[in-house]
DNA sequence: TAGTGGTCTAGACCACCAT
DNA sequence: TGGTGGTCTAGACCACTAT
């Protein structure tokens, strides 16, 4: 079958038909779909073929299909974009807040970062391979963050930290880390982020993280592999954060070496 | 229709009994799943509901499908990571290779640049606003990159210059721009890039895309909109990037301010 | 209640791949 | 040739949403 039999197959008329219309913003952000039983009569074809051409549309992040309404195609929402220098220390000192909450004002958004879990575990292995710990029993603490905008899901961080460093201190305990973000905890120990390693890569989320951050079909993941980087280049914390990729973007500014 | 009750639906068993197999590796990377015909057989439904289940995995990235032979568990392939260095002048000058094959040279592959198109064009709306060009016809040049590693395409990228700096040189007109990389020739022109902005988001990728990049279902792409600043601090090109996300990776190296 | 999507059945025929 | 996935049909019943 070639590429023009293709074309031909009614799943996909249907499917490129629709495709075009929202293009030329003959269906616009926001706007309801034909139903899949006007689709099937108005093409000739079974219910089930127009719902499979939907269900192309809905894997392209085209439309947001809600049961019992319809399929609607789907606004572009303004991002989260976080912005190279959201781990300042001058910004974090100025404003006493964490990069996540810094960010969120700055849009006008409501942040707010729950810490439904912490505790000493055995680091998985890039974790440990970027922090020089053993890959063993307890060898660091995680603290799980959740964060919403506007009570939006839009990110987790899992981030790990030493036990030789979080020891004794509330980094190992407490949910609360206190006033100027949890970076203020770790210069108190010793550790001035000097520098940060981002390792970024996208991927389709896994069933656990489409029910954390309700992620509707066709919106992929943003994985960064954060690891904060002391005073004397040593790696003092790695945060894994998930992201929604409709919701949130990266931005670096960087010095280019001569 | 609670939580426990979808868990029962047929076709979300099915994905589960599987995605769990593949979880354990009683399904290795590599590996052949049941037939639809098996899987329908063995849960005692349709053949469209095992058909389903393989669909829900697919989508998530997990199995490649493939006409004729199977489904097959998703093997992990090593990635292209693009580094913060990578627009390093002193790694140009040593090397003599552009970003990207200086990168795919490292990782010991084969680099292939394609250069199907050059053209004067009107610019995007956020390249024209990056550029501080109007949006006019014709007030930038536009070179589209097509980059293959081994002879797979990764990424696709697309260069755009201010018809005002592009104009005269190789760059308006030629597809081989000689050694050192394009940057080689701004920096003739009396632009060396001394600061990039890199703005980076993740989406499933167009048609026009899955077809380009060879995209399987189930993976995402990385755009990444990427700024050339020069020595005066003006923007003097702007690319965007778009990167197959199974095969390509970003890495920063970020110094934090004080 | 009527209209929408969600899931499933039990077939059918086609295209691709290996033997 | 037989086994695999790709697409489609013509129904059915259920769950959700609005009126």
């Amino acid at each position: 079958m070639n590429q023009a039999e293709r074309e031909m197959l009614p799943s996909r008329r249907i499917a490129d038909a629709l495709r075009r219309s929202i293009a030329e913003r003959t269906f616009r952000p926001g706007d309801r779909l034909p139903s899949e039983r006007d689709l099937a009569a108005r093409y000739r074809t079974a219910r089930n073929t127009a719902r499979e051409a939907i269900g192309l549309l809905q894997a392209e992040g085209l439309v947001d299909v809600r049961h019992g309404k319809g399929a609607f195609v789907r606004r572009q929402t303004p991002m989260i974009r976080l912005g190279a220098d959201r781990y300042s220390n001058r910004v974090r000192r100025e404003t006493g807040l964490s990069p996540f909450r810094a960010e969120a004002q700055r849009q006008g958004k409501t942040a707010r970062v729950d810490v439904p879990e912490i505790g000493r575990i055995k680091p998985p292995t890039d974790v440990a391979a970027r922090l020089n710990v053993p890959e063993d029993d307890l060898s660091v603490v995680a603290r799980v963050n959740h964060y919403f905008a506007d009570d939006d899901p839009v990110q987790i961080g899992i981030t790990y930290i030493p036990w030789a460093i979080a020891e004794g201190s509330v980094l190992a305990t407490e949910a609360k880390t206190g006033t100027g973000s949890i970076y203020a905890r770790f210069e108190e120990l010793g550790h001035r982020i000097t520098r940060a390693r981002e390792e970024i890569t996208a991927r389709m989320p896994r069933p656990d993280e489409t029910v954390a951050l309700a992620i509707p079909p066709g919106v992929p993941v943003v994985e960064v592999l954060h690891t904060g980087i002391d005073q004397e280049g040593r790696a003092f914390e790695v945060t894994r954060f998930v992201m929604r990729a409709d919701l949130n973007g990266l931005d670096y500014d960087l010095p280019v070496e001569d």
